[in-house]
DNA sequence: AGTTTATTTTACCATTTGGTAAAGACACGA
DNA sequence: TCGTGTCTTTACCAAATGGTAAAATAAACT
């Protein structure tokens, strides 16, 4: 039985185990937790129930085994904000890659949101384990940029929240949005634009208009 | 049998199917449309399973219920952003009612984000026929007081995506803006300050910075 | 090839869940 | 107080759903 144990998995345990995440990321971030049946999992995994069941221990490990998955995905861009670069360009390139995301990935910023929405049940220990403290550590370094005047007073706890807010919002309400954009295809770029520039607006310290004076 | 009729409504008719709307309120915001059970609901209003449905056809209409009240509420705030007032003012009194909804009312603001999420399947027609119409007309209103030079050059649309989303934000993932900020009782008073802050540096036309200077 | 191990299918099961039928309790005007 | 219509409960049911046992099949190794 392959499901919790320890021993190397073979060729064909790795290809259908990633061939039922892939259909249970379709189907739960559509559906939501409790909304997703197995049947639905196994059928847009090309497999039976019950060999479902044999590679995973039950809806529940599919779910928190996508969920761990994520976490990891989900933080690099954070993790990759560097107190030792240009505040600006730093805090910009974090925008721009979290809105990517919300284009590469908008399974995964359903799942993760339908999670938190449903008041984080089966993620609060990971929250609290690994995005607290890297979201305390990056408050920091974001807290020195203001002190030292390379950025306009700002709460960087509320800026990051604002950031993820605005990003993840093309991929969670997609629906809402593409109706309102009536599918503009360049719906994408607009975004990115308009969120560059209103994260500048926000955090250039001074003489941050007029770019065209002398 | 009163579910489906056209008579004026008893007392006891008002009184509990008020009684199991917010129940279903509850239920649903917190669990999703699937999640959420007939017995949840029952046990949250105070009443049996069968006497619930003798107040409602179905589970189905009971959701459905709660999104056509819903959405009036929801889109009143952008109704009242008036074309004859000040466009940096009416903005900023927008996202400050935005935000209140957040805080006032999360179970209908985490109700509408399920909906969203899960592809709107019981809310296109509502958004097609009453949001749209208002999107596009309030567009027009905020693009006229950009052509006009008294707000900075913006995408009249991002920038409501932006104000839904930063504001909801509190609402929808209350978990874990709560844990990150520690459960501070100024949040709500933290989150207007920076959101005023954000859309006011982002929308000032001229002269925006250096509040200190001459 | 033959044996062992890994994988898949078939046939189930218990619980949950949305929903119904019908009898009973209640309110209220005549 | 009687009857009529409103509301509530009791006792169910069929379908859906998560999950299991065990037989059957396919790989892998010798």
């Amino acid at each position: 039985m392959p499901d919790g144990s320890d021993k190397k998995p073979s060729r064909i345990q790795r290809r259908n185990r990633k061939r039922i995440l892939n259909a249970a990321l379709d189907v739960f971030s559509q559906a939501g937790y409790r909304g997703a049946t197995l049947d639905q999992i196994a059928e847009a995994a090309g497999l039976s129930k019950p060999n479902i069941l044999y590679y995973f221990d039950g809806k529940e490990e599919i779910h928190i085994t996508l969920l761990n998955a994520l976490m990891e995905t989900w933080l690099d861009p954070l993790v990759a904000l560097d107190p030792a670069g240009d505040p600006l360009t730093e805090i910009l390139a974090y925008v721009r890659r979290k809105l990517e995301m919300a284009r590469d990935l908008p399974r995964e910023s359903r799942l993760f949101a339908g999670e938190i929405l449903q008041g984080a049940p089966r993620m609060a220990p990971h929250l609290e384990a690994e995005l607290q403290p890297l979201f305390d550590a990056k408050c920091d370094v974001i807290q020195s940029w203001v002190d030292s005047g390379h950025l306009a007073p700002v709460d960087p706890r509320h800026l990051i929240f604002s950031i993820w807010a605005t990003t993840q919002h093309y991929a969670d309400f997609a629906p809402q949005v593409q109706l309102l954009l009536r599918r503009d295809p360049k719906a994408h770029e607009q975004a990115q634009d308009h969120l560059t520039i209103l994260f500048t607006r926000l955090l250039t310290p001074a003489a941050r208009l007029t770019p065209q004076d002398d």
